[in-house]
DNA sequence: CTTTCAGTCTTGTCAGTGACAAGATATACG
DNA sequence: CGTATATCTTGTCACTGACAAGACTGAAAG
């Protein structure tokens, strides 16, 4: 089976190899043209699929905001509770480090992209069902259970908890955190 | 008055420089040659200062973090309130994006530099104080609290609270926000 | 079967970038 | 005065993102 000269699955190809590099040296030191050199095709290739670099971070991002998404909506089946909820969203930042770190970072991609607005609803839109109640207080504290949840993700890829974790899982120390606080009225 | 030779405080006005582009474009578009530009030096000036682009981001976080540190001491010099301390936190991501912006993202700077650890470890301990006892419970009720400010100024930041929010001032709204969580025992 | 055509990918090129090396200039210090 | 050191410059290199123009492919239309 020789290779073709029209790849068959390209664009797949290289958000998978992307999010390979974003792993291994963080999104701004990925290049397009190691991007092209990993899928075996020429430098300019990248750019037909994406327009520019931040057309490719912007694929990545909603795609990682439909993950996240699926995610929740697959912990909220089994009931609303804040807290396990939360837990999962620390877990998928854990678990997909180079999708979370493209996601909240909009000077990478381009912001107003359409697809990316709607899966970004998508997911507001979820975290939101998981607080009872109607109206700006219950907006409000949906808020707060999003922001620590959030927060101490994005501290922890941060590395600021490293200290203060001292080596225990960070999954479940969350989970001891946010049983500490009490979201609902 | 001529300009002489040697600047006088090139790496001041090197790092100022630096803020007012990342204000504007995001840290990743800000090159050390258009730095180089803005104060009228030569394009391998400030390499000479900095050693290389993370060593300027890693200056920066570093004064970014004595500032937060410095803003967070003189909250604590009026009570240790937690909810009174995370609208400062917020307050200093609001007035200083561009030391914000870079301060938690490692990937730009050296990590490992001993001015920038002793910064962020002063800034750590100072969030500590605000709540009171000893041992890991009261460590987790901390850490709660910093991962709520956190969250909040990292998810307004990123533009993700641009439909909840719906043009109220973000500032006074997480400090409603604040006022329903009880992070103390 | 052949023509046309849009989508996919390549080749070639450009200005801009970070890093480095070597040299020039100014200040501090003996 | 002279000499060492910090500061800054000039020159260069490989690499990058973007763009333009062209080549290849598969499929639809005649």
């Amino acid at each position: 089976m020789t290779r073709s000269y029209h790849h068959g699955d390209l664009r797949r190809v290289l958000t998978d190899a992307a999010l390979g590099l974003i792993a291994e040296r963080g999104p701004t030191a990925v290049s397009l043209r190691d991007l092209a050199r990993a899928a075996g095709v020429s430098h300019a290739a990248p750019a037909h699929h994406f327009g520019d670099k931040a057309g490719l971070f912007t694929a990545i991002a909603t795609q990682g905001q439909r993950l996240l998404a699926d995610a929740l909506a697959e912990e909220l089946a089994r009931g609303p509770d804040p807290r396990r909820l939360g837990v999962r969203y620390v877990r998928f930042a854990a678990e997909h480090p180079s999708y979370f770190e493209v996601m909240f970072r909009p000077d990478l991609y381009h912001r107003e992209d359409p697809e990316l607005v709607a899966a970004r609803a998508r997911t507001t839109d979820l975290l939101r069902t998981a607080i009872p109640g109607e109206g700006r207080d219950a907006d409000r504290r949906m808020l707060a259970a999003w922001s620590v949840a959030h927060g101490f993700a994005t501290l922890l890829r941060s590395g600021n908890l490293d200290r203060l974790l001292g080596g225990r899982d960070a999954e479940t120390e969350f989970g001891e955190l946010a049983g500490l606080l009490d979201v609902l009225p």
